[in-house]
DNA sequence: AAATAATGCGCAATCGATTGTGCAAATATA
DNA sequence: TATATTTGCACAATCGATTGCGCATTATTT
């Protein structure tokens, strides 16, 4: 095994002193005065020897370590994978790396995973935070590590945000249902503490609200999973006067009322309409292929790294941005006009 | 902004030098004959102040970062997804942290996200190989950083790998479509350099072999993309006599088929039958259900995810393993019985 | 009580890179 | 030629944690 490079075994190799070396591989010659000969020598031997800085020692010398760290609820739904994507190479743009933590929906894992981050020294930190209370990420963010939330955010939070926007997204597809003639219209919902159901579940009810059907309201469901939108489905299919239209907050729970709905012998769009939320390519190849309400991640995921870097790089104190971007229908065969 | 707390600051306030309080704080009290009463006030103070360990300084001095480094080709890509988050929950278990490259099928990518990957000390790669050349892979696992390579492989090389049995699931795809009564098979194929494309065109046309239908082999696709996937049907489509069965190698490629397959008008798996490589839930929702050879991804990840810590743990040196693992067939109803 | 052993902890070097300061030697100026 | 500049580079401290070695105390043994 090679003995591992260092300023020092090319300083001996070159005879020029450590500081020299490593002005000279910093790209610093020229502010120190180093002659062009020097230079030269110096990149050669480097080069030829195949020499890494340590950004360990680097790092600890001038606590930057070009690292970002990013927390996702969960890496393997297609919607986060989308994002963390995304992040990944607008940072490498930047000349940043990732550090991944799957938090699998655990505000403990949320802690821990932070504070490896920290003893990683990360100049900062992307989240989508699953717990309820930013407080602890606030200080963080306080104490010099910028941090910029994503997807969800808190009501009175100081941090940066960028997130769709949920209310809008949801008014989107329940006018969509009423403009085509439904006025039953059931809504499956996720967590119900997490923003972004708040926000959905408030877009669907002011949607109905002005237009007069605000007792027609129904909402149900707990959680983002495929189970909760066969199970809710199931149970509102059995009633003798069924939902004649489902709005379902993501494509889990859209992939449940799908299965129920099947089951039931019911056609889509004929018998139940359905809007789901989150787009994803197979929603295309069902069939009928899925009216959705497509999030802009692209734009989340570049706009969260933007403000980070920002944040991280300019010393002076950047404000705190807090960004909602508009969703979009994306309108598919699943909604019948009545 | 609170001062940063390090061993030296706890030392002062403490009382009792910095080398005592790393001991205690590295859980070294008892080995070093520390004193209960000791240890006591010096975990009181850190906990107190909060103190988080520089993992840089750590790792400078150990030159153990408890990183591991992680490429793949596409996290967007449901399938590197589910292996990205099987590995990153693996290596939390014990006690490691994940840098993630994405290398967008990229040599350059992966040779830079290498670089990155050394240069921050990690302490071993698991990679998903883009590119054809293991050489520099083999020269990094040489010098001591353990390289384990997942889902592809290279023909003659000493680098430990996991993957799927490709032949195997291929040749099981085949043979379903053959026992069902098909005769006339469609091939659509990958990225046609890469292992795994490789070795399930080897399954297919052995599947054939045997069952005496060499001469109808009909291999067709250039890369894993939903157009190659469309394209390949459409023109294979267009033939008097079209091929009553299709096997896809993938889900992208599947998708393309399906629409393909649909806009001609025809049927599936009446008029056309269709098998396809990996599993995604939605698959179960397309209609009908799309009959596919299940790669074991949990299973690839964590022997992944053991062989290397094994490695990087055991000094002496651990022989490498290279293991494929069999696939599943999961049959659904895209395959009609002639 | 003297000798021996055990206990409790500090000193200082080290990992690899950065950077303010300073000192020769070379060059320019008077 | 003597002085003032400029050029080219080295010294050494520093970032934060680890660890071999050694030195006082205190406790135990004879």
């Amino acid at each position: 095994m090679k003995k591992k490079d260092t300023l020092l075994s090319i300083s001996k190799r070159t005879g020029f002193s450590v500081a020299t070396v490593s002005r000279v591989l910093s790209g610093q010659a020229v502010k120190y005065r180093i002659s062009a000969k020097t230079v030269q020598l110096i990149s050669e031997e480097a080069k030829k020897s195949n020499y890494v800085p340590s950004l360990l020692a680097k790092g600890l010398r001038t606590s930057k370590t070009h690292t970002i760290g990013l927390l996702i609820p969960s890496i393997e739904n297609p919607y986060f994978a989308n994002i963390a994507s995304i992040i990944i190479f607008e940072a490498k743009k930047f000349g940043y790396t990732i550090v991944l933590v799957d938090t699998i929906e655990s505000e403990e894992n949320e802690r821990e995973g932070i504070a490896s981050l920290l003893s990683r020294k990360v100049d900062g930190i992307v989240v989508v935070p699953c717990g309820q209370d930013p407080a602890y990420l606030e200080e963080i963010d306080r104490q010099d590590i910028p941090v910029v939330l994503i997807d969800r955010y808190f009501d009175t939070t100081s941090l940066s945000y960028v997130c769709t926007n949920n209310y809008k997204g949801a008014r989107m597809a329940v006018n969509h249902l009423i403009d085509s003639g439904h006025d039953n219209i059931l809504c499956i919902r996720g967590v119900p503490q997490s923003m972004p159901t708040k926000e959905r579940v408030r877009g669907y009810l002011d949607a109905l609200l002005t237009h007069g059907l605000a007792d027609k309201a129904r909402i149900v469901g707990d959680d983002f999973s495929i189970q909760n939108g066969y199970v809710e489905t199931k149970l509102a299919l059995s009633h003798r006067q069924h939902p004649s239209a489902i709005f379902a907050m993501s494509n889990t729970i859209l992939l449940g009322a799908v299965k129920a709905i099947r089951e039931s012998g019911l056609k889509i769009p004929t018998d139940v309409s359905i809007v789901s939320f989150d787009n994803n390519i197979y929603l295309d190849y069902l069939d009928p292929a899925i009216t959705r309400v497509n999030q802009p991640i692209n734009e989340v995921g570049m706009l969260a790294v933007k403000l980070l870097i920002q944040r991280i790089e300019k010393s002076d104190k950047v404000s705190a941005a807090q960004i909602q971007l508009p969703p979009q229908l994306i309108v598919c065969n699943s909604v019948s006009v009545k």
